[in-house]
DNA sequence: TTAGGGTTAG
């Protein structure tokens, strides 16, 4: 590049940064104008911009276009097309891209693992964190910006021993002393079930953020510690640090989950008034759920009456989701109506309401919700558990008729069920919601997918061994009251984190105190 | 000169 046209690369460098500053599309198509007249469009330096530009207002076939039409498609070019399909979701494409590149520097592997991580794709993550970590070149050694999304995958599968090792990797490299990395092993730890060693990660930093406080809090109020969760809270405050808005995202979701309802009242309240937050959707929706779990719908519902924006799904879904563990059939219709209007492809939306239908009988309208579904061509996400036993995950789904030791694990369920029905277990049939026979029923809920992975988990660890199993959907109540059995019945430590949040058994009882 | 990262959401 001569230096006379440095100035003018400059120049459209500070329009391009200014149009993604403003959002401003006109100005957007202006600037690419002049710059496709004045012959610049064939820089790499400003394609990576423009693709940064599109990506920002969210057009990403006009970023493409820029991709496409750009000859010398440096390093930088193809890393910024990766990172722009990664932040809408569009994983296939990504990974298209980055298969294309015949040169991949450090970037361009985070970034694909990052897109991974993000997008519910945590085994594609570390499986592609284990093949660049066999790459010899010198620029593709893992860094402390790839150590994080790694150990956001691991935390996502609940890898605890992946975890471990990825921390082994961070002290014997120095990346320990980074901020986001050591979030990210505080979340890891938190979300593996390790709550104390997540306090030991947090309490060995010399330096704290207001990121690395909400980490501990969300941890807290995960496994229902409300109370602790709003203690650590206000040593944030004395500490000098300012709250942010994540930060009462994560204490009102604290309060839900332990039931805190006059403190999570306090809390949205001060949130304005003292520390001049204004609420989101996310806050909002928070709230709902809050009042919501606490059987207190009508309250929920007249919140949502007087929001000061627009409700938006996040905070349907929480009256939606509050609705049918309460099983309140006018609410569960008040909030579905409005989702089946805002997100008419989230099929979860008519399963939680055809649930609410088949628990006060209501088979005709289950019937209609259901048929509402097949039409619009939605599938129900199957129950899926997971457990990791020697750094490997296995994973367990209600019909899985190909799993090799499926005979064992189901032989040895139903020896434990009988055993366990003679000391008081009753099985909760009527999570069951079909129109089947009752024995039928007992079948089915024997072979939920959490079941599974706790037979497994019984057989393949060692008594002092605590069990910890994964589940992408909410803990339904028969597996609750079983796992609860077992805990005492083996005496067995046995931790379950549901789509949700924690539960810890431990002789007989239930860390959520039943409140889920 | 450019690119990748931490916390929340049910």
């Amino acid at each position: 590049m001569s230096e006379e046209s440095n100035p003018t690369q400059r120049t459209y460098e500070h329009l391009i940064l200014s149009c993604i500053h403003q959002s401003s599309l006109v100005d957007a198509q202006w600037v690419h104008r002049h710059l496709h007249e004045n012959g610049f469009d064939q820089d790499p330096f400003l394609a990576t911009k423009l693709i940064n530009m599109y990506s920002s207002l969210d057009l990403i076939d006009d970023a493409r276009k820029v991709f496409d039409k750009t000859r010398k498609r440096t390093i930088y070019v193809y890393n910024a097309l990766v990172d722009m399909y990664a932040k809408f979701g569009c994983v296939a494409y990504a990974s298209a891209v980055f298969n294309q590149m015949a040169v991949k520097n450090v970037v361009s592997w985070s970034a694909m693992i990052a897109c991974y991580a993000k997008n519910g794709k945590a085994f594609e993550a570390l499986k592609l964190f284990r093949e660049m970590m066999l790459k010899t070149e010198e620029d593709v050694g893992p860094n402390s910006v790839t150590m994080v999304s790694v150990l956001q995958a691991c935390a996502a599968l609940a890898a605890l021993e992946q975890g471990k090792l990825i921390h082994g990797y961070i002290l014997r490299n120095g990346l320990d002393t980074i901020l986001p990395v050591i979030s990210a092993l505080v979340t890891m730890y938190a979300r593996c079930g390790k709550l104390e060693v997540a306090q030991q990660v947090f309490d060995g930093m010399d330096k704290r953020d207001v990121v690395s406080w909400n980490s501990l809090i969300s941890g807290f109020g995960a496994h229902g510690h409300g109370k602790k969760a709003i203690d650590i809270f206000k040593d944030m405050i004395s500490c000098g640090i300012s709250p942010s808005p994540v930060s009462f995202v994560s204490l009102l979701g604290a309060c839900s989950h332990a039931g805190l309802v006059d403190e999570g009242r306090a809390l949205f309240q001060a949130m304005r008034k003292e520390y001049g937050i204004i609420p989101s959707v996310e806050h909002y929706a928070s709230m709902v759920d809050l009042l919501g779990r606490a059987n207190k719908l009508e309250e929920a519902a007249k919140f949502i009456d007087d929001m000061r924006i627009e409700p938006g799904p996040k905070v349907w879904g929480s009256l939606l989701g509050s609705s049918r563990i309460h099983c309140n059939v006018e609410f569960a219709e008040r909030a579905s109506t409005k989702l089946f209007q805002l997100e008419p492809a989230n099929a979860g939306n008519y399963v939680l309401l055809a649930d609410t239908y088949a628990e006060a009988g209501k088979w005709d309208e289950v019937k209609r919700v259901k048929k509402l579904l097949e039409s619009r061509g939605l599938q129900k996400v199957p129950g899926r558990s997971w457990i990791e036993v020697k750094r490997q995950i296995h994973s367990f789904v209600s019909t899985d008729e190909f799993n090799p030791q499926i005979e064992q694990l189901h032989a040895l369920l139903c020896e434990l069920s009988s055993e366990m029905k003679e000391k008081g277990y009753v099985p909760q049939i009527k999570v069951v919601l079909y129109d089947l026979g009752e024995e039928e029923k007992e079948r089915i809920v024997l072979g939920h997918s959490e079941k599974l992975a706790l037979a497994f988990g019984l057989i393949n660890t060692s008594n002092a061994e605590p069990i910890r199993i994964t589940k992408n959907l909410r803990l339904c109540e028969d597996c609750h009251s079983f796992t609860k059995f077992i805990s005492k019945f083996a005496r067995k430590e046995i931790l379950v984190r549901d789509v949700n949040r924690f539960h810890h058994f431990r002789d007989g009882v239930c860390s959520c105190g039943d409140y889920w």
